[in-house]
DNA sequence: AAAGTAAAAGAACGACCGGTCGGTCATATA
DNA sequence: TATATGACCGACCGGTCGTTCTTTTACTTT
């Protein structure tokens, strides 16, 4: 009893950090990381605005700190939950897949933090901006290991250039975020999951590691 | 001679008009349509921030206005020049190597005004939402319409789905911009060409309709 | 030549931005 | 128990935002 009393000022504040944060990653995912701002952060999150800076020196240390957020979901929503299942062509299903529900589920209310932010930061040079892209070459880089991985496997055709496998799984399904929202979410999720489907089905060795639809 | 004093407040009036438009689609091609400010925009036009209201009523006109104008860059620029070559499967390809070049050359400096205001406007309902979207649809339109021109040619195979492969085609182009810009530019040019080239000799009935590489 | 009109500039507005400051209070520390 | 610390607040700062109003200027129309 009297549990919520028990307060301790520093638990307190790393779940208000934590809360602060987490809103953070779900706003940005609308507006951007430049396009959020302070004050309306602070009401969402339930502290005031200046309760802020005792978390953070200033708006571009919550970016950073976001950023490591965001990828920390990604990491738990799609690339773990994948590594429990087997490694190989599955595996790059199981990862696009992943991305696909993480986004129809609506996890991130503006469907995807980092594919609002690469387009954000793409051209604006800085700490931000470099962050980004090591997220997106992290990804980038794990998609391709699990395609060589395959590869090495005898799953995929031993000609495969993981790179650009890499490139278009990514570029196939990132492409669903705004074909779902601005044109037609059905079509776009079964776009995006046939496109690679049918790509990985092409390179298999063995025609029944992959459903055929 | 005396020619820059022949000066007609009207023709003036539409020079400022188009200058302005012009500047607005290449600074919101980096910073985004909201992030585009009308101090700056002015400034870089050369007319002071409220001459700009003699020829817009509100930010929201000119986001319109710029919608239109980019509309207009794309056709001119991409589909146009597709137009002067043959149907089918090479005007596919055409296409996409048009777009890959309207990146390449930076005829916008931040490489695609669609690309930024769709991630902007997809979670923002309202007319520069829906003016987007319909570019969007239009463009993946032609896509489709362009496909399933080139199954009837009898150019790509009869059983091509072509709202999907449209669907492929886009997303393939679109992700160069942030790859080139965030990662490396040698290699999104090449994964983003590859990537379709195959994609589309995969359905060819005729295999020297399009270059290996 | 007079009257009318469109293109601009300049100054100023209220709202909101990121950020600072002084202060309060519960708690961790000694 | 004395003290230092971290979480948090309300008030406020200078600056920028989109927008409005007034005025000047130069062309167009009558």
């Amino acid at each position: 009893m009297a549990e919520t009393k028990a307060d301790g000022r520093r638990a307190r504040g790393e779940r208000s950090r934590e809360a602060i944060l987490s809103q953070a990653v779900s706003m940005a995912s609308v507006e951007g990381l430049s396009g959020l701002t302070l004050g309306r952060l602070a009401e969402a999150a339930g502290v005031s605005k200046s309760g802020f800076f005792a978390h953070w020196r200033d708006k571009e240390q919550l970016q950073l700190d976001a950023i490591a957020w965001a990828s920390r979901l990604w990491v738990d929503r799609i690339i773990r939950p994948s590594l429990a299942g087997p490694p190989g062509a599955r595996r790059l299903m199981a990862l696009h897949e992943a991305r696909l529900r993480f986004y129809a589920e609506g996890v991130l209310p503006g469907g995807c933090f980092f594919y609002v932010a690469q387009v954000e930061f793409d051209d604006k040079p800085g700490p931000v901006r470099d962050a980004v892209a090591t997220a997106m070459s992290d990804w980038l880089g794990f998609l391709r290991r699990t395609v060589e991985e395959a590869v090495a496997l005898g799953e995929l055709d031993a000609g495969t250039d993981a790179g650009q496998l890499a490139y278009e799984i990514n570029a196939l399904g990132e492409a669903v975020v705004s074909h779902s929202r601005m044109l037609d979410a059905e079509s776009a999720y079964r776009f995006g999951r046939t496109a690679v489907l049918h790509r990985l089905r092409a390179l298999l060795t063995d025609p029944t590691l992959l459903p055929e639809a």
